[in-house]
DNA sequence: GCCTCGAATTTGACGATGTCAAGACTGGTT
DNA sequence: AACCAGTCTTGACATCGTCAAATTCGAGGC
């Protein structure tokens, strides 16, 4: 009646939201992604999105959910790099902080209240909890798990549990990364050398 | 006028807006905290507390100082157990981690967002950075920065560049703080032994 | 070509929030 | 008793998340 009507498109609404969101958040951050602001960036209506989400928190999860996947390749590429098992972990690591200054935005959104909360709620009951910490977020450490048992395999390391030195990793890794966001810390040199 | 109009209390107002302040968000993370559900919580109007706090991020801000400053009182007392520098630098971070674990929400903001941004754009132009890194986040790790200090000077531990290593000793605290809360990795045995 | 139908999308509406401007109350001073 | 500078409250506005009720779309049958 007031306003052009644009008809509908024939791609993918969903897919183009979630893109719209992530695009949001990473410039602005969380509270910079409003379901309205959304369907006003996207070209649709501000309800739009509840046809494919059920709320604002499934929509970040989803978000959160792939950068998630994002950050898992990053890593998985970095891990192939030449060299031996330390070169390797090392390159890894790297990348997993140099995604955190990249995408601060997403970063913290991937570990996030909000996040957390959702997840318990519904993708993780006590069932499916371990399933849900493998699939989405260890993802992105299965690669270090893997290439520490073929070093223990080859006896070129001490057998220990591989996840426990895979957390180690990544607790040290994640405190950097998070502290440097946070300007607590200063690194010296640059990420990527 | 329709309701009991309360007289003005004596009580400085200020800190009892903080402290139900806080309260508000150790129970219910950032997002259980809105200026009008505060204001009722202390019984007094919706924007009573603008006259205290410029804007809610000005309030939150506050409140993450605060708890900034628990979380250092902590350490230090944790610090100062009889032992060796080993000894006591494994409690003071089992006393990070512990405060983590038990206040999850205002850990999580200590580090938010809202707070760095805040920060950045009133506590620290780019003089006053340096300072604000050293009284209220890094007071937390002075102690630890003494600690090393003096077992350096006693000859009990090499001559490193004491910072760098408080920050590595933080770095990895932290981590492991974030992730056993994103539930993430798990725990093994009890912070407190 | 027109009509009908189910699904996709929009509009309307409600309560809640952060914030500002203007007003009202308070206790103390002359 | 009249006034004053603070302190606090009420009114108002734009924005937000969300639900229910329309409305519009594209496809298939006549």
């Amino acid at each position: 009646m007031t306003g052009v009507r644009i008809p509908y498109s024939t791609t993918n609404l969903e897919s183009l939201l979630l893109a719209t969101a992530e695009g949001l958040i990473a410039d602005g951050g969380l509270s910079a992604l409003s379901l309205r602001e959304l369907g006003r960036e996207a070209g649709v209506s501000r309800t739009a999105p509840y046809h494919y989400f059920a709320d604002k928190a499934a929509l970040v999860s989803k978000v959160g959910a792939s950068s998630f996947a994002r950050l898992a390749d990053q890593i998985d590429a970095a891990l192939v790099t030449a060299g031996d098992l330390e070169t390797r972990c090392l390159a890894g690591l790297r990348a997993y902080v140099g995604f955190a200054l990249d995408e601060p935005h997403l970063f913290r959104l991937m570990f996030s209240d909000v996040l957390i909360r959702h997840t318990l709620m519904h993708d993780a009951t006590m069932a499916t909890a371990v399933a849900f910490r493998n699939d989405s977020a260890m993802r992105a450490f299965r690669g270090f798990a893997e290439a520490i048992s073929a070093a223990q395999a080859a006896h070129e390391l001490a057998a220990e549990d591989p996840m426990l030195i895979v957390q180690t990793l990544w607790a040290y890794a994640h405190g950097v990364a998070e502290l440097a966001l946070g300007d607590k810390i200063t690194l010296v040199g640059s990420v990527d050398d």
